[in-house]
DNA sequence: ATACGATCATTGATTGAGTCAAGTGAAGGA
DNA sequence: TCCTTCACTTGACTCAATCAATGATCGTAT
């Protein structure tokens, strides 16, 4: 123990882990805010947002990491609400391919609006600090064009 | 137009909800991982990571962001595993205080040893790199003891 | 061709979560 | 004492999530 500015590296991971679960909460409430202005719950909203470009539903059960069954309810009510259509695919007839609407295009904007405007994840940082924490991010993201898994868990832990 | 280092703040701030989604999903999954391991779910877990230190039910929703009806569901799953002890406070017999059992600190403990270990938010860095996310981290927690949120949303978006 | 196996989506059954509204029991002040 | 307030529970409801099984379709091998 010489000097006093090098700490056990599990003890800054440790710290790291409770930050992240704190910044994750923050973020959680602003996405949150903005899933609720469009009438949506957490689980259609991240389905939209793969639907930026249209994809088969077992392609969406992959983005997500949900069983495809799943995918079922959640676009039945997107669709319920207008916001994406099912298009069977005229290549493979088994496969309907989850297009946007017009309205859903609409309610997709809105929350990406919302994402960037209000986030506190930017506001309180400085320019440089912006730059830093997004190279790290990127990093983290383990690197570029990520496809992003959102929910890996259910309910059952232990069957 | 006049330099080619200057973005529009909101393009870097688009940029960041991006790969905060990715960086999130990643943590969630290994976060997921480890609550698969104690046999829990998700929101037991988070409940359990709030009992380190005893609470009232009440507090504990206020922690969560969760209504206060939700809590007597979980606890009363992490009860029936004994993870959980529900005491009737003798100060006040309306509250219930929530006391983890030794075998609720031990799944406590597993998650935790699971999370600084393998993590991929901290394996990937430098050691400055540590450090810096870390600061970044704390000023985005809004100081230092920060008591998380982490459901701030439900099921109904527009009641 | 045709029959077989694999793949996509849906359905049904089950559990957990999450909300709100209403109810019960205890505290506490007028 | 009475009334209000508060903590928790319960009930009714919707959504999410898993698994197992089904139906339709595709490809391929025979």
């Amino acid at each position: 123990m010489a000097g006093e500015h090098q700490e056990p590296a599990s003890a800054e991971s440790e710290e790291i882990v409770d930050l992240v679960f704190g910044v994750m909460g923050r973020f959680k409430s602003h996405f949150m805010e903005g899933v609720s202005e469009i009438g949506l719950t957490s689980p259609q909203a991240h389905a939209l947002r793969h639907l930026a470009e249209p994809r088969s539903q077992r392609e969406l059960a992959g983005c997500l990491g949900y069983d495809a069954s799943n995918i079922t309810g959640i676009i039945d009510r997107l669709e319920e609400r207008g916001l994406v259509d099912r298009q069977v695919d005229p290549a493979d007839r088994r496969v309907k391919q989850l297009v946007i609407t017009p309205a859903g295009r609409d309610a997709l904007e809105h929350l990406r609006q919302h994402l960037i405007a209000n986030n506190p994840l930017v506001e309180n940082l400085t320019a440089d600090e912006r730059r830093t924490f997004r190279d790290l991010l990127s990093k983290l993201s383990g690197g570029v064009g990520n496809e992003w898994l959102v929910g890996t868990g259910g309910h059952r832990g232990s069957p």
